[in-house]
DNA sequence: ATGTAC
């Protein structure tokens, strides 16, 4: 369903100009090959071109290749305000902020995996918190979860729970500075501080998943990662769960009310904004960055999990199985980053929703150890498909370092419903070599692969495009979600 | 995504 007003810049980049709208800033770019652009939803078209409506909007709205229909902004949208005159919108960084995926590593073969896997699949779902409503192992006092809420996954490591060099490969080192817990409702802090370590529902997962040797595109950077042909790796996605949730809520709710007064008007409720510079616009970053931090300890309460389980079922450490942390980044977020805007170096407030950092090599805030290679991108394909692990790259700098976050649907939850038997999927899933358990069928039906764009197509064009680099795909064999 | 409705 593309506008005729949609021109065609190159054989992955669409835009539609100031023209198509009134009121637009900026023209809005699309990042697809024809055919995902043909599978984008009218939404895409529609909210991309809203976003540019947005004051202080910097070069482009963008649309990452994975986009569809979101709140507000689409998903996969990438905004960067001006950070003097430009606004912070919740719609553009997710209910679920800080929603994001970890990579881990292991010393594992899929061989020596195998006779486990059922076992091993089962024992994950059994102790890591899956599903909605679920409540963490470990009790943590509201004063706990306020040092977590300044200090994310510092506070895990701190408390034992996980390895000092996960931190220096998360981003912001698993902690975000500015973090203030006196801008988050008690309502929040409620929901939120017995969540730590827990999974979530819908399209949250952790997955199991094999290197195939034929899946390596770019050798030299894999082996010095780590990676290896017919390697187990470790894949999951969740965020701040109930906690960020609450803090996007309260905040809506709030900027709706303050948009008047600040004389801003948008051509949609739910793209509710305030200016970066007010009062309400920075308790929300302060409150957001509580969020954000919570998420990365979610994560890092996981991936202690993760690791227990994996030592008690192959009668051997962690630390000898080298479930070493490759990486963890966020896509959902917003954040201060300079960014060279007509050889000008300003400093802009970045909104990816749905999209992720991609840094290219030498640039500030990316390990030291991924200086050379770019930071790694890691991106959740369908249960189905596979997943890949990619690399920022400086041709990134066109949509100021981002890239996609995942297949994007083609179906809304209802019609993969609808489409798909849960317990027939799970029963071919199991066929092909991948073991799933979930909280419920009908969860499983809308996470069904044909419920998603074809991974491989997203990845070439965010490939194409030169706004990242495909290091490995990885396939999945066991997988447990909400 | 979400104690799937203020």
């Amino acid at each position: 369903m593309r506008p005729p007003e949609l021109i065609k810049i190159s054989p992955v980049i669409w835009e539609l100009p100031v023209s198509y709208k009134t009121g637009m800033r900026v023209p809005a770019r699309i990042y697809a090959t024809e055919k995902l652009i043909d599978q984008m939803d009218s939404g895409v078209f529609d909210q991309v071109s809203n976003v540019a409506m947005l004051p202080g909007i910097v070069n482009y709205s963008f649309c990452m290749p994975d986009g569809h229909w979101g709140y507000g902004f689409p998903i996969g949208g990438v905004a960067a305000m001006d950070t003097d005159d430009g606004v912070i919108s919740p719609g553009g960084i997710g209910f679920d902020i800080n929603c994001g995926m970890r990579l881990m590593l292991t010393s594992l073969t899929y061989d020596e995996l195998k006779p486990k896997l059922h076992k091993l699949v089962d024992k994950l779902f059994n102790n890591v918190p899956t599903g909605v409503g679920e409540k963490s192992r470990y009790a943590i006092s509201k004063s706990d979860f306020r040092k977590v809420m300044i200090n994310g996954s510092r506070w895990c490591i701190e408390n034992g729970f996980g390895w000092q060099e996960d931190l220096l490969r998360t981003e912001e080192t698993g902690c975000i500075d500015g973090a203030d817990p006196s801008k988050v409702s008690d309502k929040a802090v409620e929901r939120g501080y017995h969540q730590l370590g827990t999974l979530g529902s819908g399209n949250h997962y952790l997955e199991i998943q094999v290197v195939k040797r034929e899946s390596i595109f770019d050798a030299k950077t894999a082996e010095s990662i780590g990676i290896f042909p017919d390697q187990v790796v470790i894949m999951f996605h969740c965020g701040s769960r109930g906690f960020g949730h609450q803090i996007a809520t309260d905040y809506l709710r709030v900027f709706l009310k303050a948009m008047p007064e600040y004389g801003i008007s948008v051509p949609d409720r739910e793209l509710a904004c305030a200016p970066f510079r007010s009062g309400v616009g920075q308790d929300y970053f302060s409150a957001m960055k509580c969020a954000i931090n919570m998420s990365f300890a979610n994560r890092q309460m996981i991936a202690h999990q993760v690791r227990e389980v994996f030592a008690d079922v192959f009668g051997v450490s962690a630390i000898r199985l080298s479930i070493h942390q490759v990486y963890d980044i966020a896509h959902n977020t917003a954040k201060l980053e300079y960014h060279d805007v007509n050889g000008v170096r300003k400093r802009l407030l970045v909104h990816r929703k749905g999209s992720t950092r991609a840094f290219g090599p030498d640039m500030e805030g990316i390990p030291q150890e991924y200086k050379k290679t770019g930071q790694p991108v890691i991106i959740g394909g369908s249960m189905e498909t596979g997943s890949y692990l990619l690399s920022g790259v400086k041709s990134g700098k066109q949509t100021f370092y981002s890239t996609t976050h995942g297949s994007g649907r083609v179906m809304s939850r209802k019609q993969a419903r609808k489409q798909f038997r849960g317990k027939e999927l799970q029963m071919r899933m199991e066929k092909e070599g991948i073991y799933t358990r979930s909280v419920s069928y009908g969860g499983l039906a809308e996470e069904a692969g044909k419920a998603y764009k074809n991974i491989d197509d997203v990845i070439d064009a965010a490939s194409m495009a030169g706004i990242s680099h495909p290091i490995v795909k990885f396939l999945p064999v066991g997988n447990i979600k909400g």
